[in-house]
DNA sequence: CTTGAATAGTGAGCACGCTTATTATATATC
DNA sequence: GATATATAATAAGCGTGCTCACTATTCAAG
């Protein structure tokens, strides 16, 4: 048994994670702007004209939610759909005026709510913790899934 | 401007809560399990037959997010809904024989995603990870969110 | 007892993620 | 050029969260 909080790590990040979410949705209500579209819009924003299917990898979701999620987000005039010259299958999405507008005071709220939650933690911890978040998720993305899977393909090969 | 990676801190937080839920949900999904339903699960071992108002304030969740998921379970033969006697508008829930046998499963499972994501993340930065994830779920859970609201309630009293 | 407020649970309908399958277009190979 | 494969986007339908509105029941005041 772990005796510190580790037996907890699950919960601690869904909560922080939620909390976070609520908070900054709470700020950026008057936006009309979810956390999901705020990560859209912040990826838009440094690399106008993406295709879709890059935003789904910068993101990592799927691009069938990346479709959805653009199509809401057009519908409320934050971006814009435009076709590619060069190939007909892809559609570019650029940020509206209004979501360049927006881009700066939600990057103030992400601020705000970044530093309320830290109050009291240290610089020094601050710096671990970051770098703890970083390891894991170097930890979690490497897709070593242990014990099942990857046993699909050996079928044909051990035949 | 802050120099370190605290500006990419929601960022960090979304990855690692999406990448730790994909991985538990990987390892579960023999057990026909999502990571939400586990919560609820957890919840209710540790307190058998909990009405639904207590599941959903220990998991912060709202009572009809319970209901819904609380419908999933007893369908998938996970927990029992029975009245309670001295109060009919009460549901106690209840494992089944199926979930109390997954517990331990589930709770193994938990420790070793935890434990992979912390690879090569030292005890004492663990300690102070931990300890930087709770002040941040402290510092969120004040309610004191200093813009918006308290003030629905001021009408009649003006009045 | 009756009226009114509070509490437990649910229905309807939305946002955002997913899997699986389909359409349109590009590209590689014969 | 025709055919096969890969890629971009979308459709259908589900899980899990939400808000708002509702019913059933309990509890508090009169």
């Amino acid at each position: 048994m772990v005796s510190d909080g580790i037996d907890r790590l699950g919960f601690l990040i869904h909560d922080v994670q939620r909390l976070m979410r609520k908070r900054f949705e709470a700020r950026a209500s008057g936006l009309g702007l979810s956390s999901a579209q705020w990560r859209l819009l912040v990826r838009v924003a440094k690399e106008d004209g993406v295709a879709q299917a890059r935003l789904a990898e910068l993101l990592e979701i799927e691009p069938i939610s990346v479709s959805r999620l653009v199509d809401r987000m057009e519908e409320g005039g934050w971006i814009e759909r435009r076709a590619d010259a060069a190939d007909r299958r892809v559609r570019m999405i650029f940020l509206t005026p209004k979501a360049s507008d927006a881009y700066a005071v939600i990057k103030s709220i992400a601020g705000e709510v970044y530093e309320e939650s830290l109050v009291g933690v240290k610089p020094e911890a601050r710096r671990v913790l970051v770098e703890g978040l970083e390891a894991m998720v170097r930890n979690l993305t490497d897709d070593e899934t242990p014990s099942i899977e990857k046993v699909k393909n050996t079928e044909g090969a051990a035949a």
